[in-house]
DNA sequence: TCCGACCATCGGGGATTCCCTCATACTGAC
DNA sequence: GTCAGTATGAGGGAATCCCCGATGGTCGGA
């Protein structure tokens, strides 16, 4: 019988996850919390085999949990569940130090699957996501452990900093004094390594992660 | 015995209502549903007493539902359930023909407190927002406390959390079933209102505002 | 009742960007 | 010396952005 705790600031959405998680025989809810300081007291209390963590809780981010219980107690696995699209989050949440990441909107019968794979200690994204990063590791005997943000170039960086601050590919073109054309391809590349599908993806991961360093 | 119909795209949050009404005595679902054409169907099938209804559906507005639900049953009564906040989508709502509106952060009871009341046939939405749109009332200072985002329309806030999401023109004229022409106008209406740019900035506006809610 | 305001829906057309493929040249590594 | 990666670009078709305008509809005030 494996013990869950589940971290999420609605109410409803936590009685959601009690009903899923009672109708398994396998799987039992130890402990609910509505916030990070409280999520920490029941996982030092109650030693819980898994963590389902929403990722926009109120005061706290999410991630900051997902690095304090890892920092305290390693053998917890965690899951996170958001309603954000994965693009956005499920690498920065893995680095972090959880196992899964689920969109709210599954069906629950893939919430259960990713529950019970993340319990075998295994990772759990969604196919799509999956085939992505795997598209974006063609070269992949490097090191392992490097995160696709790790295996953009310096230039590459740069581009990527360039589009965070808001700046369109003609500015930034002039900004470094290169041809449009260059800073087209640039783009192309650090989508396919950070396994994006559009230019918007791009945009908006380029922003969150300029703004996670000030 | 009221009867009550879940419109949500989230099963979880479903299944938290579910919960929740059943508990209740002289509550019961009488159905779900995660669209709004689903949910249509089901009102015009079941005729339940009262609609719980998620503004930021799959499809559709939910405004947009209210509206319809309105227009063909005129005598279900409509509770906005929402994570988004309410000083820019109740009055909207209340004037699409919903009777009540409420976060989903609330806590339960007051949740259950709402759906009594309004299935009573009164207006539920916050104390405090009772009091703002009392002053509105008044006129003591009506029209200069209106911030920006309040002069979007119905449709242009519609577009502008589907461009929050990440979806580009195209997706949302296919999603929303309209010319690319029509939601470039309107990107264009919400970039003259909001004092934006560039596309870009929307994109970024419009991700920071769904961020800081959900 | 008519008028002016928004609103929602589309079109034209040029500039720009996106997205894919390909090409060149330089650097290291093995 | 070959091979992988990097940095720089071009070509070309599709999609978009961004300026114009147009048509109806609604709704409230003069």
């Amino acid at each position: 019988m494996k013990r869950v705790l589940i971290v999420d600031d609605h109410p409803l959405v936590r009685t959601g996850f009690v009903q899923l998680i009672s109708d398994e025989p396998d799987l039992a809810v130890c402990g609910e919390a509505a916030d990070e300081n409280e999520a920490l007291e029941i996982v030092a209390a109650t030693n819980p085999d898994l963590v389902i963590i929403d990722l926009s809780l109120a005061g706290g981010s999410g991630i900051n949990l997902i690095e304090r219980i890892k920092a305290h107690h390693s053998g917890v696995a965690m899951l996170v569940a958001s309603m954000h699209d994965e693009s956005l989050f499920a690498e920065r949440v893995l680095t972090a130090g959880a196992l899964g990441y689920i969109n709210k909107q599954e069906a629950p019968s893939n919430i259960i699957r990713a529950i019970h794979r993340v319990l075998e200690g295994k990772v759990y994204v969604s196919d799509k996501l999956t085939e992505r990063l795997l598209d974006g590791l063609t070269g992949a005997a490097n090191l392992p452990g490097q995160t696709p943000m790790q295996r953009l170039s310096n230039r590459e960086l740069e581009v990527f900093e360039l589009i965070g601050r808001g700046m369109t590919t003609g500015k930034i073109a002039d900004h470094l004094k290169l041809s449009t054309k260059t800073i087209e391809t640039h783009r192309e590349n650090i989508k396919k390594k950070l396994g994006l599908v559009s230019g918007q993806e791009l945009t908006r991961r380029a922003m969150h992660w300029l703004m996670e360093r000030g």
